[in-house]
DNA sequence: AGGGTAACCCGGACGC
DNA sequence: TGCGTCCGGGTTACCC
């Protein structure tokens, strides 16, 4: 399900839940969503642990705990749920913490590709993102320089975590068609003013999906309405609201990929 | 360095 | 209705 709005959108949600909350046992029924550590060594150290904080890194949801840090990647079809009274586990639970107001926290994921870690050293995992589109290290000028520090098709570098993170595969889409550039245009030729409508457009796309809950597409996730204001993404076939054109969908790098012929072209 | 591919998983959609 | 195939909000490893 999430990319950064979506993640931003679950984290706020839970904040008044957790916070302040003591975990109290954990409950874990896929052992693969454990990246770190052992099984034994994961709830002897989270058992007893009150949370401080909740956050958002990237598409990391970050619990901060007393001693460790608990990292959640949702991947594809993760979702993180509060429950009230004894545990009853759902079809897909992969990880139930009671916590000390008589609710838990149920990370549900029917794909099992999501994954949480435990750790004192959040770092050597949240270390090699790049920056944060909304940081103060992400601006237009930080973009063409880096842009053409590399030679890569814009949509696969927009996807790397390690260039700039938070985007996935719809914003990604929703982005190059806001800046009018081809997913398959290289990154080193794009100019000063395209690299500056590029940075205004991924923090444009970005903002209207946090304001609009997210995006809640087939059967995960909830809530969100930003699916009904995709531009192109999903959009094959339908008319561009701009100018009429009708989107294609093409492959880049794996995935699905959303343009408008006439406002993306290749040069 | 950059690209292509397979893999991890499951369920919904679609074609026959 | 049933069965086979394809698809995917993400990321990684590996190969050329």
């Amino acid at each position: 399900m999430p990319e950064l709005p979506e993640v931003e959108t679950i984290a706020r949600a839970l904040q008044p839940d957790l916070i302040g909350k003591t975990i109290l046992s954990a409950e874990v029924r896929w052992a693969r969503t454990l990246a770190t550590p052992s099984l034994i060594q994961f709830k002897k150290q989270i058992v007893g642990q009150k949370i401080l904080d909740v956050s958002r890194r990237a598409k990391y949801l970050i619990l901060n705990l007393e001693d460790y840090n608990l990292l959640i990647h949702l991947r594809m079809s993760g979702d993180l749920m509060i429950r009230e009274g004894k545990i009853i586990p759902e079809k897909h639970d992969r990880l139930l913490l009671n916590l000390s107001d008589h609710h838990y926290l149920a990370f549900n994921d029917t794909r099992k590709f999501g994954r949480v870690w435990l750790t004192s050293q959040p770092e050597e995992i949240l270390g090699k993102l790049g920056p944060e589109p909304f940081g103060k290290v992400f601006t237009a000028q930080w973009l063409f320089e880096n842009l053409h520090a590399r030679k890569r098709s814009l949509k696969p570098l927009l996807l790397d975590q390690t260039f700039i993170a938070g985007l996935g595969n719809i914003y990604t889409d929703e982005c190059l068609h806001i800046a009018n550039l081809h997913p398959l245009a290289s990154s080193n030729n794009v100019t000063k003013e395209q690299a500056a409508a590029l940075h205004k457009a991924i923090r444009a796309v970005l903002k209207e999906g946090i304001r609009r809950n997210g995006a809640s597409i087939d059967w995960v996730y909830r809530g969100g309405e930003f699916q009904n204001y995709f531009r192109v993404y999903g959009r094959d076939g339908q008319p561009c609201s701009v100018c009429g054109t009708t989107i294609q969908k093409l492959t880049v790098g794996q995935r699905g990929t959303h343009i408008c012929p006439t406002c993306q072209p290749m040069r």
